[in-house]
DNA sequence: TCGGAGGTGTTCATACGGGAACAATATCAG
DNA sequence: CTGATATTGTTCCCGTATGAACACCTCCGA
């Protein structure tokens, strides 16, 4: 009898999670070497590209939304940029708690490069799955990642 | 032209990795919160179940090629686990050099808590798919993780 | 106007992982 | 037997993320 349709807590589930993990760990690691020559860390590349990704200049805050992170955790990244010149904190004149972040022109130097470096990561993770195999999993990630805030919390 | 067969680097890789990221990260947080009754961490979970799946009390080393982690990451893990009892380090008497660990009855009761709380964490992650949906996913990730010892380095 | 509710960012402690350096032990070559 | 080498585990430092406590600022209602 197999359980081929319902959700119901086969034990594959945690193996699921297992490989997920695994799986992430090696991104990281992957990400680690290729970023090495650029000079930042992959949380800071993913934090730059978000940066430049905002018309205007992203509040910690917009930024921790869209990375889905918590605050806390923005800070020690832009700490790390502005360490490099990548990144400026700039008060907001309209409201004195918020802390706008903006690309220095040494950030927009570093976008460019980090481009292939980024190419060459995922490419590197992906390698053994074909694009029609990538998509799949995309689609598949997407269901699990956006599903929305209406899980009880 | 699609590229419809080969990988080349379509720009959906970076998305791909970004989701990975978020996923485990909303699975680490949500593991997090089932373990907290049983008053274990997620990493000190699987470091306790993979102790348990070995016939004989096995090395740090061991651990930490089953883990895929580095031996570091056992070191601390075990550290919590017998503050809390729930394994013992036993010198190895043939080799002076090596620590088994060994589980306690703490730490056996500990894992019969743990089943429960890690299917629940699982079914939580995984409620958006079907099993098919799982299954795919599975064989997936399976592909990248695994993928053979035929990667250079 | 003033006083509290609530937003905004940052410090503090903790969990988890990687890399490099290191001490202790084992093993093997001469 | 002795000295080089390899294995095993551990300490030190860092990157990344969370949660709690806190300081500051805004803004609304009395």
């Amino acid at each position: 009898m197999n359980t081929s349709d319902r959700p119901g807590g086969t034990d594959a589930d945690g193996l699921l999670a297992e490989q997920l993990l695994r799986l992430t760990r090696r991104l990281h690691r992957i990400q680690k070497r290729h970023l090495e020559p650029v000079g930042i860390t992959p949380a800071q590349s993913r934090l730059l590209r978000t940066v430049a990704h905002f018309g205007e200049p992203p509040r910690m805050a917009d930024l921790a939304a869209r990375l889905e992170v918590v605050p806390r955790a923005v800070t020690s990244l832009v700490d790390g940029l502005e360490a490099g010149d990548r990144v400026r904190r700039v008060p907001d004149p309209s409201n004195r708690r918020v802390v706008r972040i903006e690309l220095t022109d040494a950030g927009r130097a570093t976008l460019r490069e980090l481009r292939s470096a980024r190419r060459a990561a995922a490419e590197d993770i992906l390698a053994p799955l074909t694009v029609e195999q990538r998509e799949v999993l995309e689609g598949l990630l997407s269901a699990l990642v956006d599903p929305g805030p209406e899980r009880g919390c």
